[in-house]
DNA sequence: AGTGAAATGCCCGCCGT
DNA sequence: ACGGCGGGCATTTCACT
C-alpha cells in the first residue's frame, strides 16, 4: 500500500505533535480541517496509524537503563513462541527476529544496571534462550517515531 | 526526579491511548479532569512526557525494510559528531552510543533491501565511519511505545 | 454552518506545614 | 497563616455531523 504525498505529510506532521488542530495542519498541507480529519480516520482505518501516544524520557520515569540484548535460540524455536515468552517482561521495549547469527534482538527498559541484569538472568533461563549477548546504551543519540520510548 | 504513583498511572494510560480525554482517564485514577490536566502539565513542564505522537505502522507507509546498524568510529569520534553525521538521514529512526566493540546502534528504516543498501553505502562513507555491521530484522515480535509498567 | 463535547483558566475550599 | 493540590464552574476552542 503506497500512501499519498498529503497524507505522508499529515502523519509527519502528527508524529511531531499529534495534538496539533485538524485546522492547523490543514493550513501547512493546503486542505480543510474535516479533510484533513477524513485522511486521518483513513489512515486509522487502513492501519497506516495504529494510535495515540505520548513521547516519554524514560529516565524520568526512572527508566535509566537502557539495552539491547541479542538472543540465541534452541533450534526449531518459532518466532510466536519467542513473543510469548518475551512479551510477560514489561522490561521488554520491542523485540525481532533478525538475520544473522543471533535469532532475536530485543530491546530493553530497566530502573539501573542491577534492575537489568535480573531481567537478563531471568530472560537468559528461559527454556527457548540457548544464550544471550548485551550491549548497553550509553546515551541515545536521535530517537525519532516508531522506534520505542523516545527521549 | 520520581514520579508519583497517581503520575505514573496518567502516563502509562496516555501511552496506551493519548486521545482519551482527561475525564476519562481522571475517572480511572480518581481524579476530576482539570487535576488530570494539570498533572499532565507539569509533567510536560518537567520533561516527564516530551510529546504527544502516532504510533505508525512502517510497513503500512511503505517502509518495509528494517535493520539494525551497529557502527565502528574512528578514534576520537564524539558521540556529538556522531548524532550529526546520522540525522541528516530520514531513514535512521533511533541511534545511540553502546558499551562493547562498537561505537553506535542506529535502527534504520528503508522501503525496501535494495534502499537499505543504498543507506547503508552512504552510511558506510561517512568519514568518521570506519566500518559497518548489520542484520536485518525478520519480523517485528513486540513494539510498546511509551514505558511498561515498574517492576 | 451548527451542535455538542472537551480543554482551559479561574476561584474556592481542604489539608499540610 | 500560607502554600500546594484538587474540585467545580464558565468560557472558548475544537471535533463531528
Amino acid at each position: 500500500m503506497s500512501l499519498n504525498d498529503l497524507d505522508e505529510r499529515i502523519v509527519h506532521a502528527l508524529a511531531e505533535d499529534a495534538r496539533r488542530s485538524y485546522a492547523d495542519i490543514g493550513a501547512e498541507v493546503g486542505l480543510s480541517a474535516p479533510a484533513v480529519k477524513r485522511r486521518v480516520d483513513r489512515l486509522l482505518a487502513t492501519g497506516a496509524i495504529t494510535g495515540f501516544t505520548v513521547r516519554v524520557d524514560p529516565a524520568a520515569l526512572g527508566w535509566e537503563t537502557e539495552a539491547f540484548v541479542e538472543i540465541y535460540c534452541r533450534h526449531k524455536t518459532s518466532p510466536e513462541a519467542i513473543k510469548r515468552g518475551l512479551e510477560r517482561y514489561p522490561e521488554v521495549a520491542a523485540a525481532s527476529t533478525v538475520t544473522g547469527e543471533a535469532d532475536a534482538v530485543v530491546q530493553i527498559y530497566a530502573e539501573d544496571v542491577r534492575h537489568f541484569e535480573r531481567v537478563l538472568e531471568r530472560i537468559a533461563g528461559e527454556p527457548f534462550v540457548e544464550r544471550t549477548k548485551s550491549v548497553l546504551v550509553l546515551s541515545p543519540l536521535l530517537r525519532r517515531y516508531g522506534a520505542g520510548a523516545p527521549a
